[in-house]
DNA sequence: TTGAAAGCGCTAACAA
DNA sequence: TTGTTAGCGCTTTCAA
């Protein structure tokens, strides 16, 4: 079948092989191959050339046990289907490229057993580094971070109490400021249209912060509506009906991401209905989608790039002098785009 | 700051500590925390109790060279940001889910020498099995996937000629069968949008599919035009404003992925275009995003979740009997939507 | 049912 | 500049 494949080895090649067929010594061999200490140009070709031959691949479990280095650094997220982390994990895999760290992906899918197991299988590969969306773990989560010995970052939100570093934004301020921006609009009747996810700790961080700016204001929620699972984009569209026939009052409306808010200004556009005139839209998360749409949605960038960045900044001990512990926030902005009244 | 933190060990607890603190021996320790061979139940009760008390977390470094076994297995795929691998990742999770399994994810971004070095890294760490997407990779790369003696699968494309297993679909007949759609309806002036990307060979595939049919047909692209970067949903916006510019004759344009199509589809009805009487549209990839767009755009599902779920079942060793180097072709479903004309 | 000895493949530390 | 020795923390194998 193959009519060049070199020689198939009946068994994994290990340094020895190495060492014999460049007739130098493990040690040295192992030296080149990991750039360390001195070795002579003749040595390093003769070794370099005998490896490439032979098609050797270093055994890191072996070189991680001896050297009690491991260049991993696990990230545990809840999901990659919602467009937020992948953007994240740029931001991590920009900064750790040039560190020789490598990023490893754990997914909890939003459940808090689902992320005990994540970590413990992670801890147990002794990474440099761990990088946790959220601050809510289980008690025993929390004491295997605790007790690991090793940058611990957690990301996205930083309301609340880290184990060691966060970097994030204010969940509860975003929630905040965007009630605020709408209030100014002169909006008053108020709908949330959101996930139905109980673990979704920063979407309830919002929610609260959105509602305690109404309240501030005399201003309740007119009404709310949750979703799970399916396309988002169509279930914005179908939450959004669900919403305006059940209160027609409704003269905003507030959801959880902007997949579902974008689902919901196909929606109003399709009716025709007066769009930020009649009725205003907010997201959260400026994902880049928002570009296409007939209208720019308002919304708010989480900041995601730049969260992965600083996280990786934490973990490759870039930030020199720090002793670990340190909080990092960021400040999103928020875009008003097309769909909320200018005042 | 921690009221109830217990005490942080100055250095990582080992078996040793357990054994110590349990007074059984290493052995029988690790025998229980692995649920091997007959330990008493006394005996295992005093073992888990002084394991969780002192929060050991196993050393699978020392566990993995020892036994000779790690139960990782790696996933190199070009991108997470598309929408398509992330499907096939949840596929994969849900098959290695029940068997101890865990996969690792390395992303080459489209570019062979990064795919060489993350296929180094992971190689590196002596998986079980490595599952990778298509079938084109540099002579180094095949050279280290045929020497690392453990399973390989080539997914999403059946084009060519895998190194051991492959799942996927044929993406050249994928763009004949489209093409044949397409002229069935009655389009004749067609033309392509698509990623500028050397490396997507897939991608490369359906065109060349796409064209050999119409070339069967007599008929030639009337236009052709290619983006990179950026949001693809304004990108589709964009292209397509530029080929109808360039080219007002052109009734049917084929996108190479449903992303720009659906920027594609929301320019043509924005500018109030009679779609699909005037002007048809289709993408491929069969997103969910779809579902919520004002007109369903015509696709062509990747069989991502199947193919991932397949991939994992031949790492796994689910195809009992086989000696490797099976070869899975799956078929997608050619969906018209709303977006190409009945006839 | 339990324990003791050997060694997985590599690297740290030291010696030559 | 190169080599030797002694483990890293666990599991395999064999003995008790």
């Amino acid at each position: 079948m193959n009519k060049t494949t070199p020689p198939v080895p009946r068994r994994l090649l290990t340094l020895r092989d190495v060492s014999e067929a460049s007739g130098v010594s493990e040690m040295t061999v192992s030296r080149v191959l990991r750039n360390r200490g001195d070795v002579s140009d003749a040595t390093r070709e003769r070794v370099l050339e005998a490896a490439r031959r032979l098609g050797y691949v270093p055994n890191k479990i072996a070189g991680a046990l001896a050297s009690q280095r491991v260049n991993l650094v696990g990230v545990v997220i809840p999901s990659l289907s919602n467009m937020v982390f992948p953007e994240v994990m740029t931001g991590i895999s920009e900064v750790l490229d040039d560190t020789g760290l490598q990023p490893v992906v754990g997914v909890t899918n939003y459940l808090p057993e689902r992320e005990e197991a994540v970590l413990y299988e992670m801890l147990s590969w002794r990474p440099t580094g761990l990088i946790i969306a959220g601050l809510e773990h289980s008690d025993a989560g929390r004491a295997m971070l605790e007790a690991s010995g090793i940058p611990i970052v957690e990301i996205m939100d930083i309301d609340g109490s880290p184990v060691d570093s966060a970097v994030g934004i204010s969940h509860r301020r975003a929630g905040r400021q965007m009630a605020e921006e709408i209030l100014a609009a002169g909006y008053r009747h108020i709908a949330f249209l959101g996930t139905q996810m109980p673990n979704d700790h920063r979407a309830r961080k919002r929610l609260e912060g959105f509602e305690e700016a109404l309240a501030k204001a005399g201003v309740d929620l007119v009404d709310r509506e949750f979703y799970s699972g399916g396309s988002a984009l169509l279930k914005g569209r179908e939450m959004t009906a669900a919403v305006l026939n059940r209160s027609p009052d409704v003269d905003f409306l507030y959801y959880s991401n902007d997949m579902i808010g974008a689902g919901g200004l196909l929606y109003c556009l399709d009716k025709g209905l007066d769009v930020p005139g009649k009725i205003g839209l907010a997201g959260f998360n400026g994902v880049e989608l928002l570009d296409g749409l007939p209208r720019r949605l308002a919304t708010m960038d989480a900041c995601r790039l730049e969260i992965g960045r600083k996280a990786a900044e934490i973990v490759a001990g870039k930030h020199q002098g720090v002793i670990g512990g340190e909080v990092i926030e960021l400040f999103p902005t928020l875009q008003p785009g097309d769909t909320i009244r200018r005042t």
